[in-house]
DNA sequence: TAATTCACTTGCAAATTGCAAGCTATCTTA
DNA sequence: TAAGATAGCTTGCAATTTGCAAGTGAATTA
């Protein structure tokens, strides 16, 4: 969704506003997963066409950059951008607040404490 | 989307994680806007078929409660919850985030200081 | 009483999502 | 070195969600 000459917060969301891409942001940033498999691997289950599409869309926002496994050449490294560490706080206030809120966390596995 | 034993993320993306939802919130508490056709004038344009169903399950989250504006009884009045307002942490982070990578603040306006 | 306003609802086309299957290049194993 | 296995996609298609326009009904105003 393009939000030009609209608050940040639209605009922030105009990237972020959909049911995946924090979803992916919070596996590679707390999760420090780095694979296209790893992030398949999340228990809400993306799919990948969805993972595939979320990937390109976020490296064309400048939030992860891509680069080739030097150690098995048919694997790609998604590394967060210094965009995306800057969603840290962002992240953990949705943390607290789900916590607060919707809490089933005691059953749930925790990003936030590896 | 239903989020059961996911982490706190997942769950307030569970509720949140839509294109709408947190721009109607940050309607309602920072512009404190409170009714439908209030919410309908925002810059990012909703349709009211999408308000309205909005509406619906924000009340059904406990974000929002609706009353009856007792000086115009056609028109009702929408208010945050503390639950919403307990969003406020995560809207600002938003903030400030969209308007560090994606700013065109200047020319929009801006609903954190009214 | 007629027109207007508010908060929707409906119909329908377009876009997005979700699932399964397939595909291609790179390893690995026999 | 041929036969799988693996990683990261792409494709097809059905289901869901979105977006736009038009319409509805109750309350209010002229």
């Amino acid at each position: 969704m393009k939000r030009k000459n609209c608050c940040p917060i639209a605009q922030a969301l105009g990237v972020l506003g959909d049911k995946w891409s924090l979803i992916v942001l919070r596996d590679v940033i707390f999760g420090k997963k780095r694979h296209f498999n790893d992030l398949l691997a999340s228990p809400e289950k993306i799919s990948t066409n969805i993972l595939s599409n979320r990937l390109k869309t976020l490296q064309q926002e400048s939030l992860l950059c891509c680069s080739v496994d030097l150690e098995n050449r048919r694997s790609k490294i998604y590394t967060p951008t210094e965009k995306a560490q800057d969603l840290v706080p962002v992240l953990v206030e949705l943390y607290k607040w789900g916590e607060k809120y919707n809490d089933r966390a005691d059953t749930a596995e925790n990003p936030l404490q590896e």
